[in-house]
DNA sequence: CTTTTAACTTGCAGTGACTGCAACATAATC
DNA sequence: GATTATGTTGCAGTCACTGCAAGTTAAAAG
């Protein structure tokens, strides 16, 4: 499935404990809620120590959220910087890597999903985990927006443009992540289509005209 | 300076024994780091028992915080509800109180914002503690926009419109006051002005156009 | 294939956040 | 001034999490 061939004994060791530690996480906390699972519950499931447990997700949360971290592709952050495509919105998205853990277990990532919503401090962390994506958005969108700014626009006047920029493109991402939700339990290949950035220009013309 | 005259001795004392607590609380992370401040520390300074802080505060992390709950001005909603007002935007922030804490403390809320800043975690649970209120603005907003909404328009295209809105909203509203602390130490009373909203819609052309 | 080395796994002891309970103290009420 | 409600505190206990050191096993070196 994944383009690295080579994997070493341990590391195939490792992926499984933690996959293993995750999914009973996952489960336990789905069924009996989230504060009446202890860790010690979770290592009795999945048959390791408290010590290893913590040595694998560092905090009980972790294990529930996994410990994938979302990752920027820099060559095509470069092509982006350089591109005219006037569809900035469009574009900029494929910056971000598609991980294909979605794809590879996807009843872990629906249940998973299922516990982010009905628990708000998850869904916070997990926020924070993927702020990095926002982040290197806006510091992209800068460079970008930089390239073709007016000459009469301040440099801080374009980083606010891109500060404002990236925030509505992680909206626009949210909500079309909502709506495929709704839509079906197919969770990849969430697209960002211009319908997203359609509805949002008549929310603010509705709210102001 | 509260509209109420009337306060118990033991409502007088709980209110300062709060205030104190919060007040070393928060000075006592600002000086070691919130990681490296036990709520040991902070009783000590305070000269209470542990107990006793937990019965302000239930977590360490709410003292930092304090115990404000952001509220609702129903009838302002119910008005706002009723409203023909096209800057809806702008007419819609008014629901929201304003609370004199901000204004009899500024050094205490100028302290808890910078621990704000350089902490995410915190930041992420006042997020949490504000939900209440683009969750509310989300609802009336549903409402004056169903009185309004096109006969095609589905209840749950109507839903959809206000939850972007109301998250447009937030946004502008952040963004102002991050200019307001850009701009200088005065805390109280942000305005949202029509700027927010132009800067926005001007962002939106310049992503898509 | 054996030796050495590096990377785990685990137990243990300890810290710090937080809770329930029961005793005590004091403000509020009658 | 007696009664009642409320607040303060200590104590014992649970749970998340950490550092350390001993034992085990995969990996690398010879």
């Amino acid at each position: 499935m994944t383009g690295e061939g080579e994997q070493t004994l341990r590391q195939r060791r490792a992926a499984a404990t933690a996959l293993n530690i995750e999914t009973h996480a996952v489960a336990l906390a789905l069924e009996h809620g989230l504060d009446n699972v202890t860790v010690e519950m979770i290592c009795a499931a999945s048959s390791v120590s408290a010590r290893t447990f913590f040595n694998y997700f560092g905090t009980k949360d972790n294990a529930i959220l996994g410990n994938f971290v979302p990752e920027i592709d820099e060559s095509k952050a470069r092509e982006f910087i350089a591109s005219n495509n006037p569809d900035i919105l469009g574009e900029v998205i494929g910056i971000v890597k598609v991980p294909d853990h979605l794809v590879d277990h996807q009843e872990l990532e629906f249940n998973r999903m299922k516990l982010l919503i009905e628990n708000p401090v998850l869904m916070a962390k997990q926020r924070e985990r993927y702020a990095i994506v926002p982040k290197k958005v806006e510091q992209i969108l800068f460079l970008r927006l930089r390239r073709d700014a007016p000459t009469h626009e301040t440099e801080q006047e374009t980083q606010d443009v891109a500060t404002l920029a990236s925030e509505l493109i992680a909206l626009a991402f949210r909500y079309t992540l909502t709506q495929t939700i709704r839509n079906g339990p197919q969770l990849a290949n969430v697209p960002l289509p211009a319908d997203a950035v359609a509805l949002l220009k008549s929310v603010m013309t509705r709210l102001s005209a």
